[in-house]
DNA sequence: GCCTTGAAGTTACCG
DNA sequence: ACCGGTAACTTCAAGGCG
């Protein structure tokens, strides 16, 4: 029979010596199935020297049984553009190939085993052209389910499966869940705090709330257990679960004795690649790692990014403080509180589910990661793993990842601004400069030509600055590659127009032309990263030095024609407004330079100090722009970015300084009489090391010693919050974690007005000639008391 | 020993 | 575990002065 579905984990079992692909999905009809395919065997190949291919062959074929070989074959394969023969070697058993590698890399004439660092499940889809979290027909027959499996189907494919469309993805069940423990001091430790309370709630809106007896976590963790296995959900969510409630219910369930069988096999979550955990026949995602990317909100807590995404209000919630958990809890007045609160966040992580999964499931099915790793892995593997795809297609061998030593080049220019205000400003925008440059000019690896490579100057282009030349013809891997990310995204973004944005069609196109230019967008900085298969310091350096002949060149042309450049970054020119002169530089652009330049917004106003990359502007539409300066920045106080953004408003609004001044010293008062709430003071840094690793004791790392004693373990890339209070010397010494300061009196209000209020007001309002003292206003300042002290 | 100064360390931003 | 360019803060040690 012919089965129609839709891909969502998969992984392979040895079924005896056979090994077993298994595909957990979707049918068209709506059921749970898993397809079954035994055709596929490992394999990986050896680069041997040339004219050894036979020989190395027939050594090969010598070990066939001890190391359970099936079949050695000269393959003619192309390694960085070139023609070789390499001898491909299948195997029985993936578990086998790493050792298999080890021993025939030491063969004599063997110059590199490739390859053989591909998961056996990633080798199936590559080679078979399967995505996940796409749809795909297969030729199959029902076969017994195995005991213990959750789904209704169980197929053995007759052969591999055929992708069909990365359309609309079926109705999928999605299973958040959260839970919160007790401990008395800092952060909780699996192996002695309980859980208290689990909180689960599917998109079916089906809530489950499981508090614990008391301080005895094993009921509670048994009936989640049942819970979660009831409802089968495909995808199970939560907020930092991988670094979490994963490996917290794990040690829970070991120290109880309890099984944390959730997965569609039977099994518990395993521990798997990229730092995630995996549930077998469903996809477990962490949507801690997609809210990263949200730049806009800079301490990512899942109340703030559940505020920012429109999901929860915090006014509609209950907030409750990590280390105040225990006191609701043992307070029977107050636990209702504690369980609202639970409700809360897991909704809240149901909420980011819907916003993030069609994103996910468009980027796992363009790279080819499964739904439950693409969020995990960093940038540079998802740019990977859509290479290694691409490299199969046109039978380029995958180099190995190798260490290599960081090697510095020159990145983009940025032109010195012309401070102050500018009226009617044009920002113009080269279209995706980086790939269309490596188009282009066919930058790649395999298109490189070495400086004692002799080559007709006419069949190379030539890099400004550097020197380095590339090939014209063939394409390169990188030309190949990015024309067909860009031809994807232009044509949906053509068929975009024609829908309804309301559209359950225009939602996943557009989440996957979000997708695509992720993808295009990193693969410069992919090529430039020492750790990346693909990795040329050559490529990385032509592709910015021709990004900086053609900014140069289109500064030079639109001063030529008369217009005012006044500051410009990379890919971007800022000039004052004037529409013939820039259409002519548009298509000057065009045809000289042969790229795309487009206006990205017109600034009705834009105000630059003498510093780069910091910037403000009003657009037509009455909103403001902030760019780099202290209000968009994680690591100031909200009173000093509020403050800032407030000076911003009235500077381009309203054009008085007099005015700003006037309520800069209103703050200040405020500040002084103790009006100013005392969250607006924290200040977050993130913690970037290991903790004994800091050769300056900064304040959020003084702040971090103080947490770290009162039981927290502060691990690398965690959030400090501090505010800076009175007694000490230095700020690191009068930086004190908000967590313990409750009591205006304690704060360093001095430092608040000197270090925070007054740079950051004074960024703007310094070019019109405001003094410090002008802001500080009538109040007697700190000199003038000890003078007359 | 105290104060100034600039380098070094550190973070977060821009594109 | 994507890049380089950039601003800005805090600490710390060297250098100058007396």
């Amino acid at each position: 029979m012919k089965l129609k579905f839709w891909i969502l984990d998969i992984n392979y079992g040895l079924v005896g010596s056979i090994p077993e692909i298994r595909l957990w999905g979707i049918a068209e009809d709506g059921s749970r199935a898993v397809v079954l395919d035994r055709s596929f065997r490992p394999y990986f190949y050896l680069l041997v020297e040339e004219g050894r291919e036979e020989d190395v062959k027939r050594t090969v074929e010598k070990y066939a049984s001890k190391f359970r070989i099936l079949k050695v074959e000269v393959v003619d394969k192309r390694y960085f553009g070139r023609p070789v023969k390499a001898l491909k070697v299948t195997c029985q058993i993936p578990k086998d190939v790493p050792r298999i590698r080890e021993e025939f890399a030491r063969l004599p004439g063997v110059k590199d085993v490739l390859e053989a660092d591909i998961r056996f499940y990633m080798r199936y889809m590559i080679d078979n052209d399967i995505y996940p979290s796409a749809w795909h027909e297969v030729e199959a027959e029902e076969v017994e389910k195995p005991a213990g499996w959750d789904v209704e189907k169980v197929y053995l494919a007759k052969r591999p499966p055929k992708f069909v469309t990365s359309d609309a993805p079926p109705p999928l069940l999605v299973y958040a869940f959260d839970i919160e423990c007790y401990n008395k001091l800092g952060e909780p430790i699996a192996e002695r705090d309980p859980v208290i309370i689990i909180a689960s709630v599917t998109n079916k809106g089906d809530k489950a709330i499981f508090a614990a007896e008391d301080k005895n976590d094993r009921t509670i963790i048994q009936r989640f257990v049942e819970d979660l296995r009831r409802k089968n959900p495909d995808i199970v969510v939560g907020y930092n679960s991988n670094r979490f409630d994963w490996p917290y219910l794990i040690t829970r369930a070991r120290k109880n004795k309890v099984r944390l069988d959730v997965s569609r096999s039977g099994g518990a979550p395993a521990q798997s690649v990229y730092g995630h955990y995996s549930i077998t026949g469903r996809a477990n995602i962490d949507l801690y790692d997609f809210a990263e990317d949200i730049y806009e909100v800079k301490v990512r807590t899942l109340e703030n990014v559940a505020e920012y995404l429109g999901v929860k209000s915090k006014n509609e919630r209950v907030i409750i403080e990590g280390a105040y958990i225990y006191k609701y809890w043992d307070d029977p007045k107050l636990r209702p509180k504690l369980i609202e609160y639970a409700e809360d966040d897991v909704e809240s992580t149901l909420g980011l589910a819907e916003k993030f999964i069609p994103f996910a499931i468009q980027l796992s099915s363009i790279v080819g990661l499964p739904l439950d790793q693409v969020g995990a892995a960093s940038v540079g593997y998802r740019v990977e793993w859509h290479l290694m795809r691409q490299a199969f297609k046109f039978n380029e061998l995958i180099p190995n990842r190798i260490e290599r030593p960081y090697e510095k080049y020159k990145g983009a220019i940025v032109l010195k601004p012309k401070p102050g205000v500018h009226k009617n400003i044009a920002v113009l925008d080269f279209s995706s400069m980086y790939p269309n440059i490596m188009i282009t000019k066919n930058i790649s690896p395999d298109t490189y030509v070495p400086p004692y490579e002799d080559v007709p100057l006419d069949e190379v282009y030539v890099t400004p600055e550097v020197g380095h030349k590339f090939r014209k013809a063939p394409a390169g891997f990188y030309r190949r590659v990015l024309e067909r990310l860009l031809e994807a995204r232009k044509r949906i973004r053509e068929k975009l127009r024609e829908l309804n944005p309301e559209s359950p069609e225009y939602v996943v196109l557009n989440e996957r032309q979000k997708a695509l230019k992720v993808i295009a967008n990193a693969t410069y900085g992919y090529c430039g990263w020492v750790g990346a298969r693909w990795y040329k310091r050559e490529v990385a350096e032509a592709t910015t030095a021709w990004g900086r002949k053609f900014i140069s060149e289109t500064i030079r042309q639109a001063r030529k024609i008369g217009l005012d450049v006044i500051y410009g970054d990379t890919d971007s020119v800022f000039v004052r407004y004037d529409k013939a002169k820039v259409e002519d530089l548009v298509k000057w652009v065009e045809r000289e330079l042969g790229l795309e330049i487009k206006i990205d917004k017109i600034y009705k106003k834009v105000f630059f100090t003498e510093a780069k990359k910091r910037y403000c502007g009003l657009l037509p539409d009455g909103r403001i722009d902030v760019v780099g300066l202290e209000a968009v920045r994680g690591d100031w106080s909200d009173l000093a970015k509020d403050v800032q953004e407030k000076v911003i408003e009235i500077i381009l609004k309203e054009e008085s300084p007099q005015k700003a001044i006037e309520y800069v010293n209103k703050v200040i008062e405020d500040l002084r009489k103790g009006n100013i709430p005392l969250h607006k003071l924290i200040i977050w840094k993130t913690i970037t090391k290991r903790i004994e690793d800091y050769e300056v004791e900064a304040p959020h790392v003084a702040a971090a010693k103080i947490l770290v004693q009162m039981g927290y373990q502060i691990s690398k890339g965690e959030k400090i919050g501090y505010i800076v209070c009175k007694d000490g010397e230095k700020i690191s010494e009068r930086a004190k974690p908000y967590i313990i300061v409750n009591d205006y009196d304690e704060v360093d209000v001095e430092y608040y007005i000197n270090n925070q209020i007054v740079p950051a007001a004074l960024r703007i309002l310094g070019y019109f000639g405001v003094k410090e003292t002008q802001l500080v206003g009538k109040t007697p300042q700190k000199s003038l008391l000890e003078f007359f002290g």
